[in-house]
DNA sequence: GTCGATGCAAAGAATTTGCAGGACC
DNA sequence: GGTCCTGCAAATTCTTTGCATCGAC
């Protein structure tokens, strides 16, 4: 469904450790699935559920208990190291984010095939850089969904 | 938790009158458990849940089975007369929509105390527009969620 | 009278939690 | 060696479905 991934091969790599050193510090241990669902964090194309990485863990023959993942990604979520998706469907999709806001970017998800795009847009940013100041609330993260047809579902 | 409604009571009726007249349209019957849904959805000040929908009609002495709700939701949200949102909450909200795009709006949700507030910002809406224009999906719909911190939970 | 709608209870699906054993520091 | 982590299975929570019955048209 979804084949692109947006986090170039080298930031990966930083994620990883960037969310290693975090993990450390807020005083947890390392282990080898803790560490197994980090990679496969980073190295996914765009957002999955907990259920495919856990799958595609076993698929590398890496046995990573699906409550492992939840709590691994639970942690992560917390440090803010990965972004939760409710993208309607009927389990939440994970995928890596950098704490910083780099290659902070949206989804576009097709309404018929499930595929989910990324995609990025600094006048989009703007604009609710600009909304959130004028708010009575104190703004943290936004996320915004676009639904629609993909290029392939709306030719059919 | 929430308290202002979004829609004022003559686009409430309206929306009821439009709901039943589509529903009957697409070749459903009416009947009391489904239109009480109808009235409580118009009637309700912002995204509530399937249970609290049915629990509020209990209170009312409305008996509704919580299947029925689920059910009537369903319907309303495949003729886009309800928008649904996947808060990141433990479960799904429902409000009503106007499928004309009339009073569409986005939400604030507070991390801490689950606060939902709606508004609405012409200037989101025409960068999402200008950039739906240049992407290669068919766009629909879209969402909008900031989270952060309410003005009362952020001054404690 | 036919067929959709309802309510209840059972089924399903996703996520969380309890617990005994194993690994990290 | 104490504490955190893991895997498994049981428990929860939300939502959907099966089915007999009721009500709208």
């Amino acid at each position: 469904m979804v084949a692109r991934s947006h986090i170039p091969a080298p930031a990966a790599d930083a994620w990883i450790e960037r969310a290693e050193s975090e993990l450390r510090g807020a005083g947890h241990r390392s282990s080898a699935p803790r560490t197994a669902v980090l990679e496969q964090i980073a190295a996914q194309s765009c957002v999955h559920t907990a259920q495919e990485i856990a799958d595609d863990l076993r698929a590398k023959g890496k046995r990573v208990g699906l409550a492992t993942v939840y709590r691994t990604l639970d942690l992560l979520e917390r440090l803010r190291l990965v972004q939760r998706l409710d993208s309607g469907g009927t389990s939440a999709r994970y995928e890596a984010a950098l704490p910083g806001g780099e290659h902070h970017h949206h989804h576009l998800i097709c309404d018929r095939c499930g595929d989910v795009t990324p995609f990025e847009d600094p006048a989009l940013e703007k604009a609710i850089a600009s909304l959130s100041k004028r708010l009575d609330y104190r703004v943290g993260d936004h996320d915004v969904v676009l639904r629609g047809s993909c290029p392939r579902c709306a030719q059919a």
